[in-house]
DNA sequence: GCTAGACATTCGCTTGTCGCATCCCTGCGG
DNA sequence: CCGCAGGGATGCGACAAGCGAATGTCTAGC
């Protein structure tokens, strides 16, 4: 008593459901057949309905025919001639704008743009870039580089769907939805010579209070050697070098020390020692993809960021 | 009491009604002002009318949303940014085709094609096709020559509009709309010195009997000169000219007689004279203008009809 | 003249959609 | 800190559009 095949009167609900504009589809089956009773049994229509949709359809458009009514069948008239290629031309687009959408709804197709800040570039984002585009070939990856808060700002302003960030820059952070990546550790490098350099463990930052300080800027404030502050002391700057490769050569050169953020850390120079930093206070800076908050992920976000976290645990650390 | 400005809880029907695909007006009014409650007041509905209209469409659409809800109004998500330009070239269908049926209907766009039989191009189809012409300008016209049958053929066929037909071809008339032009009364010519050149008033067929003539073709049947074999003769053809004009030369050179159809008989020269022919039988045979029946006619149609009826009446008789 | 095919129309009935009112959430200002 | 205002979501009642089934009407063909 469940499956009788004739199920009359219900509504059959659209298979499809392609935005079906309904007068469309039956006035192109119709023009294809030229015959309302074949383009009823091709749509699963009863004939009453086809009629009536072509009739109001005639209607709406200023009373014109658009089929002459023949003994057999129907056929186009002039005004129905003209209007075959226009209704085409929207079915074709209907089409299109499904076929794109489920490409974007299955992650294979749409647009990613997204942010960095430059140290996730060292291998981070082009681990998670390359098994992104190699599972979703289709979708168009956009990249940009930029401080922390500059991103936050683009994403905010709808530029950036998704942006890789710290929390290095006292941004606030609430108007984002922050998908945790790593909790990245600090790193000191000293010269392989240094008194510190065998240490066993991590090593607590105020015991480099003293040192001099190899640093991307002279103000500790918004930098990594923001730590030192928390750790209690001042650092003082020696050379202020922005480049990580430039970096080691100063501390191989017995300039100074470095902090390095375990992302930057991927090769070390033999001359050079990283040791881990233990710090007490607040946990190691975290980086995180961050997303408008309130908006839904796209099934392109969701795989990047899935690449990013598999990405980030299978960077390397230097010291295991 | 009458003409309250608010008006509420009525359907208002849709101004235009171009094909109006409601989901297709919100989503891009919505798109346009970034805001439900703006896009509502804009399209004259209300609030919760374009909220469940968004919301049914990203239902049909696999429910993807389309638009971020924002604490201000809604910003468009990357399915609803793929989306606005398919839905802005469907609205641009629409209104296209809207555009070109709205021409056709007031008969100033449009096709049309017709045809007609030779002798009507002398004067009544150059006449009609100018004064058509420059009523309706946006018409594309295109014209065939033929003899009734084939042209009452391609009719049938579908690959002409209206034809400009006579009487003539003993073709079965019953399938087409006739629009009666005009009765073609025949004309005999003869050389000027004839005996019968001066008779004032028609003059029966019966008298040239024993004429030499000049025809079209070797056999009356089917010709101008079937009427000779309703007058109870069979005409002795002496030479077979199907050009008017060399038709006139042998008239006039004394080598026969040769009937004439009323709308050749434009420029006749002077050493030739034209004779109404006094048919007792049925009227002179009659030109229309016919339709496929069970057509209605375009605008274009019905104006092409009245410049072709405009021209019969004007087209100037040899003898009035 | 009768039959078959094809479109139009009528009749209940379901269902979609609207307006209205209200609720909920967020951000802002006193 | 709390109320207020702006804006989208939703429940409700009602109306109209649209459906299926059955019937009517017209034409062609035998």
């Amino acid at each position: 008593m469940s499956s009788m095949a004739a199920m009359p009167n219900t509504h059959q609900q659209p298979p499809d459901a392609d935005l079906s504009t309904v007068w469309l589809r039956a006035f192109l089956e119709v023009s294809r057949y030229g015959s309302f009773t074949v383009a009823a049994r091709a749509l699963g229509w009863t004939q009453s309905a086809v009629s009536r949709q072509i009739s109001s359809l005639e209607a709406e458009l200023g009373g014109a025919p658009l089929f002459d009514r023949l003994p057999r069948g129907v056929r186009l008239t002039e005004a129905g001639r003209v209007l075959v290629p226009y209704a085409e031309s929207v079915v074709e687009a209907l089409r299109g704008a499904g076929r794109e959408l489920a490409a974007l709804r299955e992650g294979t197709g749409g647009r990613l743009r997204f942010g960095a800040f430059a140290t996730a570039d060292a291998a981070l984002v082009p681990h998670a870039l390359a098994a992104f585009h190699a599972r979703s070939p289709g979708v168009r990856v956009t990249r940009e580089e930029g401080f922390t808060p500059a991103l936050l700002e683009r994403l905010t302003a709808g530029h950036l769907d998704l942006a890789v960030v710290s929390t290095t820059g006292h941004a606030p952070l609430e108007a984002y939805t922050l998908h945790h990546l790593l909790d990245e550790s600090l790193y000191v490098a000293v010269p392989a010579a240094h008194p510190l350099a065998g240490h066993p463990g991590p090593v607590r930052l105020g015991r480099l209070a003293d040192a001099e300080w190899i640093s991307g800027g002279t103000r500790p404030e918004g930098t990594l050697l923001d730590a030192a502050l928390r750790a209690g002391f001042r650092p003082r700057v020696a050379h202020v070098v922005g480049e990580w490769t430039a970096k080691q050569g100063y501390v191989a050169a017995g300039l100074g020390v470095a902090l390095v953020p375990a992302l930057a850390a991927t090769a070390v120079r033999p001359d050079v020692a990283l040791l881990p930093v233990l710090d007490d206070g607040a946990p190691a800076r975290a980086v995180y993809a961050a997303t408008v908050r309130g908006r839904a992920l796209t099934r392109a976000e969701e795989g990047f960021v899935a690449a990013l976290r598999e990405a980030a645990s299978a960077v390397p650390r230097p010291m295991a």
